[in-house]
This record gives structure tokens, C-alpha cells and sequence, in this order.
DNA sequence: ACGAGAACCTGTTTGC
DNA sequence: TGCAAACAGGTTCTCG
């Protein structure tokens, strides 16, 4: 599901019902997502108190008294549900960890794909953690900068669009945000992310931080699975200009061309060919 | 070392 | 209508 807005959604539509709130119980229904859940994983959130829930690029990250971190990557289909005090929760098979909270609130990771997963780490390991340690900085970020991303480029004999789903180079951005950028500045995604120049790459870097602040604002895009954590949709999809759009015209102004759909690197690429150089 | 493609898993949509 | 193939917001491993 979900990419950098859609995580951000859920970290503001999560944050307001964990934060300072005591895990009484969890409930792991089965032993592993996309990576096994660590050894006492139950056992080891069992009793602590949330103080805070961050995010980086992709990743939710909820800050733990004890010093423990509390790794959530969403995945394809990740969705974190609320159910409050009372309410009749029957797990279904999709429905992977339960935290019940010392208010008798209840959070479910639920991933009908399992391509998310949950583990643990501390606060003070996780700059080396394997997969955090080379995550690079998202376009929310103060690092993040037209040079810093011309850097990442450099030297890159792939296509910019791949370059941009790399986290090691760009954190936070997929596949929807990728094309909406790249049409926002401009830019071809077949162009190769070595050739993109000071003047490309502070379009694209203001292409994304734009496009990206832009989502956030709309609560994130709801294709299939996405919702915020209270249930209701976001509702960027009725604002993406080139994404899952091929056929229809070319939406910049004076343009008139056409959005095509095309594959790279085995995944959907959507682009007007007119206006993207 | 880097990049393309396959693999991971389930559900939904598309096409014959 | 029915079934199979294609496709879906991500990441990581293998191979060339």
C-alpha cells in the first residue's frame, strides 16, 4: 500500500492513541511476515509505555521507555486499524499483531500480502540497523536537498525512475510518487539519473517535496487498502496527473500529449512523452 | 559494484 | 460464465 504520505497518515492517525499509552498485551497470531518476529518479541513490548512515534521514509518507528524501538514497515498491503475500548474485535486471518492498550484500546497490524513486518531494535542501535542503517534522508527532510540529490544520482546508468524507488538514494518515495515528480518536473523517467543535471535536479527535488507535502495534506492515496488509522480514505488519488492515468490527455497546461503506461525495471511507469524530457 | 529480473504472498481485475 | 493471466502502493536476493 503504502508510501511515504500513506505511512505519514498513519503515524498522525496512530500517534494520538499510542503515545503515552502502556502495551498491556500482545497477541502475535502467527511467526513471521516478511521477516520472522524476533525471539520474545510478546514478551519484550509486553508492559512498556510508547513515548513516541516517529517516522523514517517508509518506516514507522514507535519509541519504547525502556529504550526499545519498534520497527513497523507496511509493505504492500500494511494497514494499522484502531478498534477502541469496547468495540467487538474478532481477529481475522489477515490480522497479524494485536497491542492491547492499558485503555483497552486495541491496535491491529493487519497485511493480507506479508510483504510488511514488525521487529526491534534500540534506540541505540538503530543507526546501524540492517534495514535502517542506509536508509538516505526523504524530501521532508532538512538533509534533503537539490545537491544532495544530484549527488545520489551521480553516476547512475539507470533509468532517474528507478533511481527514485532506490531508498538508499531517496527515502520514502515509490512508485505512484516517482511518476507524478517526474511529470511535475518535467523529466523523463527513462532518462538516466547520471545525466540529470543542478537545473533538472532542483525541479525534481521540488517536484517531490511538493507532490509529497501535497498527499500528506490529502491523507494519503487509497487505491485498495490504504485508510488511515480511524477509517476514512485518503483522497490523493483523485489528484494524481499521470499515475494509473494512460489514455487520457496529458494534464499540463498547452501540453497535449498523451499519458502512456510503459514498464521499467518489471514495474508500471506512467509518463507523457511530450512534456517530459 | 551495479543493475535487471525473479521471488516473496494474496486479492482483484482483465481478457479470452 | 469461467478460468487463467496480469497486475497491485515494496524490498531483497541472485545472476550476469
Amino acid at each position: 500500500m503504502p508510501e511515504l504520505p500513506e505511512v505519514e497518515t498513519v503515524r498522525r492517525g496512530l500517534r494520538p492513541f499510542l503515545e503515552g499509552r502502556r502495551i498491556a498485551g500482545v497477541e502475535v497470531r502467527r511467526p513471521d511476515l516478511r521477516i520472522p518476529f524476533p525471539e520474545g518479541f510478546a514478551e519484550r513490548l509486553a508492559g512498556r509505555t510508547v513515548s513516541g512515534l516517529r517516522r523514517r521514509a517508509k518506516y514507522l518507528l514507535a519509541d519504547l521507555d525502556d529504550g526499545q524501538v519498534l520497527i513497523c514497515h507496511l509493505g504492500m498491503s500494511g494497514r494499522m486499524l484502531v478498534a477502541r475500548r469496547g468495540s467487538n474485535l474478532v481477529p481475522g486471518t489477515h490480522d497479524h499483531v494485536v497491542l492491547g492498550l492499558d485503555d483497552g484500546t486495541r491496535v491491529v497490524f493487519s497485511d493480507h500480502r506479508r510483504f510488511g513486518l514488525m521487529t526491534l531494535t534500540t534506540a541505540a542501535d538503530e543507526h546501524r540497523h540492517p534495514l535502517l542503517a542506509r536508509l538516505a534522508p526523504d524530501p521532508l527532510d532538512a538533509a534533503f536537498t537539490p545537491a544532495s540529490l544530484r549527488a545520489g544520482l551521480a553516476g547512475r546508468r539507470t533509468p532517474v525512475k528507478a533511481a527514485l524507488l532506490n531508498q538508499a538514494i531517496i527515502g520514502g518515495v515509490g512508485n505512484i510518487y516517482a511518476c507524478e515528480a517526474l511529470h511535475a518536473a518535467g523529466i523523463s523517467p527513462r532518462r538516466l539519473a547520471a545525466s540529470i543535471g543542478p537545473g533538472r535536479s532542483a525541479a525534481l527535488a521540488c517536484a517531490l517535496r511538493e507532490v509529497l507535502a501535497r498527499a500528506i495534506a490529502a491523507g494519503g492515496s487509497s487505491l485498495k487498502d490504504h485508510r488511515r488509522a480511524t477509517g476514512e480514505f485518503g483522497t490523493f488519488q483523485h489528484e494524481f496527473r499521470v499515475y494509473g492515468r494512460a489514455g487520457s490527455p496529458c494534464p499540463a497546461a498547452g501540453c497535449g500529449g498523451v499519458i502512456r503506461r510503459i514498464v521499467q525495471s518489471g514495474r508500471s511507469t506512467f509518463l507523457c512523452g511530450r512534456c517530459q524530457r
